[in-house]
DNA sequence: ACATCCCTTTGACTGATGTCAAAGTCCTTT
DNA sequence: AAAGGACTTTGACATCAGTCAAAGGGATGT
């Protein structure tokens, strides 16, 4: 269990927390792995607990009855998921696939419920993270409604190569799931990096794109408009 | 003051709590008032404390920069908002406007924020009142991404309509800002509303929607697609 | 090396929705 | 009652993105 407690240390959820904390939430947190494309939960199921990922890559996503999908978030090392479920007392809101081989804690309900009304830190910790996940959710329902693909592709871009430093982002998902992750299909989103190419804004060759034209991509993501 | 401790009981946010809590919350709680169309902050303000609607309506969204707005949230009484910014510490993610005159209770960040550390009833309020907003967030990206604009509508009418019993919705906004709220303008909103009535699903006259078939429109709802 | 499978790309087409413009309706104000 | 203004509706049109279908490319395992 020591093993545990030490990798509670990393989680923005838990940060600030005394040691004989981290020993109660080692204590009440269980190690589970997923296999890649294994599912964790479906919507509607029991919120029985919440998880945070140790390592891997967990894909949150809502169906549509015609099968297509939108990713809510791509959770990595570090990031919870499944928490709404805790307090609401409904079933999970929304899918939760394992995107990549993943290992993850999960915390029963009741008991972490019970070290929360111990604990205002952890209480304090556990709502930055869902305001924060709703600061994302905003970000998200605005991009979907006020700009086109083309724009929520270059925003999204921006994004990972402001992470990296040079201009080379490393897509970690394959570009069926960035699609989806952009509300849209492979056909789309193929056609629009093929136009991003032809003007000289990016260099994509596979999962490796390069930005080559940093500003012209902000003006696309900021007008999120026309790409003629 | 006591006259503010007595609103406190009717807010979910604040339910449960003891006398002397609600005693604590109305000594910080600051009562304002806004007139119809008033900003009660912008987005990226410093978020000094957050909101809850005693009486009116406050509308909360986010504006695209060629002036396209999408409604977030329509917060009538004992609802809150804006408070996000109290845990993340950044600015508002989002507008806020008086959509009807309105009288709201002000809670300051730092003041709410240590009767918050105190108190953990309190705490698992908020985070439960945050998870159910997530919630939301969740199932309007679904809608917004999975869903065309007629099966928004369905859907809206359908919630609305189950609220009242009978089959006659009164809306409460206009229909330009129904179209925002669905993620949409007013034109194809009026085509889509001539459209439903055209096959007798509805029967709309001015800001009165009477529900003629129920299962017609949940059919419309659950697939979102295609009104040929 | 080969075969197979899955992902990606491309093309042709359709349909839904935003844009622009103008007419119509309703409500408020004078 | 008349006038004004805002909201709503309708029409014509442009365009983006999804659907369907097929070809191309790359990786994996035999």
């Amino acid at each position: 269990m020591a093993d545990v407690a030490g990798q509670l240390a990393g989680i923005s959820l838990f940060s600030g927390l005394l040691p004989a904390q981290y020993e109660a939430l080692s204590r009440i947190g269980v190690k589970r792995s997923f296999l890649k494309g294994e599912r964790i939960f479906s919507e509607g199921d029991e919120g029985t607990g919440f998880y945070v990922v140790c390592g891997g890559r967990v894909k949150i996503f809502k169906i549509s009855t015609e099968g297509k999908e939108q990713i809510l978030h791509l959770c990595g090392p570090g990031e919870s998921f499944g928490e709404v479920s805790v307090f609401t007392g409904q079933g999970f809101p929304a899918d939760a696939v394992a995107a990549l081989p993943s290992t993850v804690l999960f915390f029963p309900r009741v008991a972490f419920s019970s070290l929360i009304r111990q604990d205002p830190a952890l209480a304090l910790n556990m709502m930055a993270q869902l305001s924060e996940r709703l600061r994302q959710f905003a970000g998200l329902i605005e991009d979907l409604s006020l700009k086109e693909v083309p724009g929520r592709l270059a925003k999204y871009l921006l994004y990972l190569g402001g992470r990296e430093g040079n201009g080379t982002v490393d897509l970690d998902v394959s570009k069926g799931q960035l699609a989806a992750l952009l509300g849209t299909i492979p056909e789309t989103l193929s056609r629009i990096l093929a136009k991003l190419n032809r003007r000289g804004l990016i260099r994509s060759r596979g999962a490796q794109i390069r930005i080559l034209d940093r500003r012209g991509l902000e003006e696309i993501a900021l007008e999120g408009k026309r790409l003629p």
